[in-house]
DNA sequence: TACCGACGGTGAACACTGTTTACCAAGCAA
DNA sequence: TTGCTTGGTAAACAGTGTTCACCGTCGGTA
């Protein structure tokens, strides 16, 4: 009965609760960039908007809650970005890609810096309430539209070139397991995208170098953000570049 | 006068000042440890130690800036720790310096998270209030413990061992200037603690290696702490490890 | 047509928060 | 003794997340 009324309320009703919806995190979005993290409430969303605190009880659990959801919204846009950074970048062109991929994180990171310090640099809130590593399989990358721009790009590199990417032998032991999951997942994702990787060019040695190379785009691109470099950079564009370009190098990426 | 009223308070009144001042910032961090940084709050702290929210004020100026000195004593407690793991390294061990510098790092950001992001993932403050390029200056790493006992070792390192560093042409010309500059000021610093490094071994390679490494250290520490790493990982110290390695061995630093 | 229930909103309240103000007691200086 | 500074208080203000009781306005159904 409960899923009778539910289809049939699908009529007009539906798409405007889908719209103020859709306005809400419209709206926490345009606090959080225009006046801070701490000036997006509760209050100040549903008085933007002409209504009362309250309402807003109606449409999430709660202000965490909303939060959360305003993540994924960013999360979403930031792919979309991405993709539309990619449209401009021939198809065989892998390094143009990763290389178009790579500069638009950046490109976004610093102009939308508050958007990124909520989603990129707060603690992992999903491992408080539930269990652990029980809930651990949320944390795949590969859920999130971002994470899979990044990897779909990856994907295309491993298919088309050949990489200077380690040995299995080379990587080290401790990490066979959780690499050799990540592989699997990978492999899923990817192919669920239409990227069929052979098992053989996917190798440990890659998903490590994957891995590698994550870690030193993070940490640029939050260092400057952060304004956590060790010294004051007048134009971070220049470093950025240039460890791009190392980066390229040393995975055997260049052109 | 006021000067000699201050020079004369400073009996047993004066003591008991900084006493409670210390308590107030002992406080305040074991709330963020214990309970998040959510709920470190001027009432709470004010509760927990049995006194009235306004009485802090004679202390501070406002919430935000106790929230800055609290940052500062956390950087003095890091610093403190990262010296007396270098107490155990012999002096002229330089590369177990360094090592030890950077498994203190990490080991203490996840032992401390919540200390870890109050610190090292919040948006330059100072960038807000100041006229920007006016107070960076005091963006400078050498002037909190913390970076200063990451620059003397960088500096022993430097006059102990033979680096391998890109030579001053590989260096983008754009970052000259920054780069130049940061190095003056390492110098002086150095020089500051004992440290007399000649001009020609403090090249812009080495200045532009000693970034490239931070670079990385940040970016792996600040992934693991905020569990964002590309996929779930069980064990995180034999992935840091194998940074570890493949950075020394890359700058040249191997034992 | 009449009813009934859910949806989405309101207003009031509660327990919080940072911050300001007026006030006050103790201690020291002149 | 007088006067000023120091460090505390209580009360208030504006703002926060959250809950609760209430209440129109609809859609679906008897």
């Amino acid at each position: 009965m409960t899923e009778a009324t539910q289809t049939a309320r699908s009529g007009r009703g539906e798409r405007s609760r889908a719209e103020t919806d859709r306005q809400i995190r419209t709206v926490a979005r345009d606090l959080l960039v225009t006046r801070g993290r701490a000036a997006v409430t509760l209050r100040a969303i549903a008085r933007e908007m002409g209504i009362t605190a309250p309402a807003l009880y109606r449409y999430y659990d709660s202000f965490e809650d909303l939060i959360r959801q305003v993540c994924e919204d960013i999360c979403v846009d930031l792919a979309e970005e991405l993709a539309g950074d990619l449209a401009a970048i021939p198809e065989d062109d892998t390094p143009g890609r990763v290389f178009a991929v790579c500069r638009g994180f950046r490109a976004w990171a610093v102009r939308h810096p508050r958007e990124f310090t909520l989603v990129f640099a707060s603690p992992d809130t999903r491992s408080e309430p539930a269990g652990g590593a029980a809930c651990a399989g949320l944390n795949d990358q590969a859920t999130d539209p971002f994470g899979r721009i990044f990897l779909t790009v990856a994907g295309q590199v491993l298919i088309t070139r050949e990489l200077a990417v380690p040995p299995d032998e080379q990587v080290p032991e401790t990490l066979y397991g959780d690499l050799d999951e990540f592989r699997r997942s990978l492999i899923g994702t990817l192919s669920a995208t239409g990227l069929n990787i052979p098992e053989e060019v996917f190798s440990l040695g890659v998903v490590y170098a994957m891995l590698r190379f994550w870690v030193r785009l993070y940490g640029q691109v939050a260092l400057e953000v952060f304004g956590r470099f060790p010294f004051p950079v007048a134009d971070p564009e220049p470093m950025f570049e240039s460890m791009l370009n190392e980066l390229a190098a040393e995975f055997g990426l260049t052109a």
